[in-house]
DNA sequence: TAATAAATGAGACTTATTCTCATTTATTGT
DNA sequence: ACAATAAATGAGAATAAGTCTCATTTATTA
């Protein structure tokens, strides 16, 4: 594990930084899409705040951290692994968990068609698309309020 | 103009009151989405920036205002009217823009199906979808940079 | 029109994110 | 391994979007 860290930061030419190293840590073993907060509260001070936001800066600017906005208005970061293939998200909008979703390759393709249609009639240059899922977890969830 | 908004107001049984009026006559008159600035600066500081907030949150409850955040982090705020039927958005990562889209029939149907088992998968129940596509205005954009 | 409840404005407050700057650390060439 | 140099860090100040408080105004209703 200290060694991917390490060597996702070099293979981008990023200089190996401890707050950098114990971050990537973090977000390699958490493994699932994070709140801002949570990521506080799992590095447990070890990184100063003004550092932890400089840290997720430079990994979104060497393209290997996704950053979104949570229904609740929360921070929520991911990062982009090689072997993560392209997915999209599911929130539960009472426990505020979010949940990777692969969506059927069938429906990427009419996605992409759907998304040149619209490139045409707007005269835009779409880059990236976004499919936001949202609704409430039924089951075994324990933050859950089970009203 | 002046008719519909309080009409939209009463037909919700809200109190009618000048700052309701005049942001949802701001909203009906820009006609599209629009952030909080820009929604700031079109009322002028005709109306306080606590109402303003409250304002918005009260026109939420009554499920007549849709809001997002844009790839840039501003709050993008639309008005859900009767003859607005379902539809996405398309943003504009240099200028902002943020732009209406109403994808195919045969497109929401095969979202709808991806859903399905998606909430069958995960045991949820999805109440709401999002298609969001980023991209670059690639004409007359006066706002855009042509690099 | 009077009584009552609801909404407003002004500004204080909260809090996520950014900024500043003195200090520490990583890198590179020797 | 070492010194020089540039880059990154920590601590806390600054910024700003959004919320809250409370005294005053306004809408509703009878
Ligand atoms: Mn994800
Ligand atoms: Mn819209
Ligand atoms: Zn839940
Ligand atoms: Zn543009």
């Amino acid at each position: 594990m200290s060694q991917s860290s390490r060597k996702i930061l070099s293979e981008h030419s990023v200089s190996i930084t401890n707050p950098r190293i114990l971050v990537l840590e973090a977000l390699l073993d958490f493994g699932n899409p994070i709140t801002i907060d949570e990521l506080q509260l799992k590095l447990g001070g070890s990184v100063a705040k003004s550092t932890l936001y400089r840290v997720l800066n430079d990994l979104k600017k060497i393209n290997i951290l996704n950053e979104f906005t949570s229904p609740d208005n929360s921070t929520v970061v991911e990062l982009i692994l090689e072997d993560h293939s392209h997915h999209h998200h599911l929130f539960c909008s009472d426990c505020g968990e979010v949940i990777d979703v692969e969506l059927s390759e069938e429906f990427e393709i009419m996605l992409t068609k759907e998304i040149q249609k619209v490139q045409k009639k707007f005269n835009f240059e779409i880059t990236d698309h976004r499919v936001e899922m949202f609704g409430l977890c039924t089951d075994e969830c324990a933050n859950c309020k089970k009203s």
